[in-house]
DNA sequence: GTGCCTGTTACCTC
DNA sequence: AGAGGTAACAGGCA
C-alpha cells in the first residue's frame, strides 16, 4: 500500500514529531521476523541508546540515521507507525516499539507482517537495489529514455521494478501510464519519443499530487494506509484510473477496464491507452 | 465456512 | 535479461 507519496508523508510527519536528537531508550520486538537480517537481540543491542540524527526517505524505505549506521524500515503492504506519549500494551498487530528518552513512543503496526526493520552500517545495501529518485534532479529525460531503450519488458513491469526508478507502486504506475497515454503492455523499447516525454512529466506529477493529498487510502480495512496520527489520505478521491473500474475515463469518457499485467491488477482506459 | 483477492519484495526456475 | 510462479501473512469480500 504505501508507495513514495505515502512514505514521504510519514517521513515528513516523523520529522515534525519531536524524535530527532533523542535517544532510543528501549526497544521491544514481539514478532522476531519483523527484523532482518539481525536477530531481535542483536538488533536491540545495536540500536539501543543510539540517538536519531535524522529521518529520511529513499524509494519506499524510511531511514533513521544513527551515529553507528542506518536503521531502515520498509512498510511493504500494511506497515504503519503510531506515535504517542502513552506506553500502552502492544496489541495483536503491533510488533515493534521504540521508546525514546524524551517519553515519545513510536509503535510499529503491521497486519500482514511483511514489513521489515533492518540495521546496516552502510547504506549500500539499499542503494544497491534502488534506481533513480523520481522527485530529484537525478531523474532526467535522457536517463529515462536510455533506460527504456535498453530494456525489453512491459512498461508496467519496468516501472514497478525499484532498481530502475524507486518509489512507484501499483497505484501510481497505473496513474502515470494513464496520464502519459501509454498502454501497460507496451515494450519499454517501443515507447515513442512523445510518450516518453509525457511519462517523464507524468511520474513526478502523479507522485507530487499524491503527496499534496497526503497519500492514498483505499477501502476502509485494517491494512489500509493511515498516517502517523491515524488519519486517512485524500488522494483516493483524485485517482484517474486506479480502483475506478467501469467508471468513465476523466479524459475521454470511455469505460475504464481492469486487467492483469505483470501479475498485478491493472487499470486503464482502452481508448486513451492503445498498445 | 470456502475460496479467492489484495497496495510489496525476494527468491527460484525456465 | 526477462517471465512466471511461489512464499511471507492476514483480512476483506462474494
Amino acid at each position: 500500500m504505501p508507495e513514495l507519496p505515502e512514505v514521504e508523508t510519514i517521513v515528513q510527519d516523523l520529522n515534525k514529531s519531536g524524535l530527532i536528537g533523542h535517544k532510543i531508550k528501549q526497544i521491544i520486538i514481539t514478532w522476531p521476523r519483523i527484523v532482518d537480517p539481525h536477530s531481535p537481540d542483536e538488533f536491540i543491542k545495536i540500536a539501543k541508546n543510539q540517538t536519531v540524527k535524522s529521518i529520511e526517505r529513499r524509494g519506499k524505505y524510511i531511514l533513521f540515521k544513527l551515529a553507528n549506521g542506518t536503521l531502515s524500515v520498509h512498510l511493504r503492504m500494511t506497515g504503519k507507525f503510531k506515535i504517542s506519549n502513552e506506553n500502552t500494551v502492544l496489541t495483536k498487530h503491533e510488533h515493534l516499539r521504540l521508546e525514546f528518552a524524551n517519553g515519545l513512543i513510536l509503535t510499529y503496526n503491521d497486519t500482514r507482517k511483511f514489513g521489515r526493520w533492518s540495521f546496516h552500517e552502510s547504506i549500500d545495501f539499499i542503494e544497491n537495489k534502488l534506481g533513480i529518485e523520481p522527485l530529484t534532479k537525478d531523474f532526467t529525460l535522457p536517463k529515462l529514455t536510455n533506460l527504456l531503450k535498453n530494456h525489453h519488458t512491459k512498461i508496467k513491469a519496468f516501472l514497478l521494478n525499484q532498481k530502475y526508478i524507486a518509489g512507484l507502486g501499483n497505484i501510481y504506475v497505473d496513474e502515470a501510464l494513464w496520464e502519459a497515454k501509454i498502454h501497460p503492455l507496451t515494450p519499454t523499447n517501443e515507447v515513442p519519443v512523445e510518450q516518453t516525454k509525457a511519462l517523464f512529466k507524468a511520474i513526478p506529477n502523479v507522485l507530487l499530487t499524491g503527496l499534496q493529498n497526503q497519500g492514498t487510502s483505499l477501502g476502509k480495512g485494517k491494512g489500509n494506509y493511515y498516517n502517523l496520527s491515524g488519519e486517512r489520505g485524500g488522494h483516493q478521491y483524485k485517482l484517474k484510473v486506479f480502483s475506478r473500474t467501469g467508471q468513465d475515463c476523466p479524459r475521454c469518457g470511455h469505460k475504464i477496464i481492469k486487467t492483469v499485467v505483470a501479475q498485478r491488477g491493472t487499470h486503464l482506459c482502452p481508448h486513451c491507452q492503445k498498445v
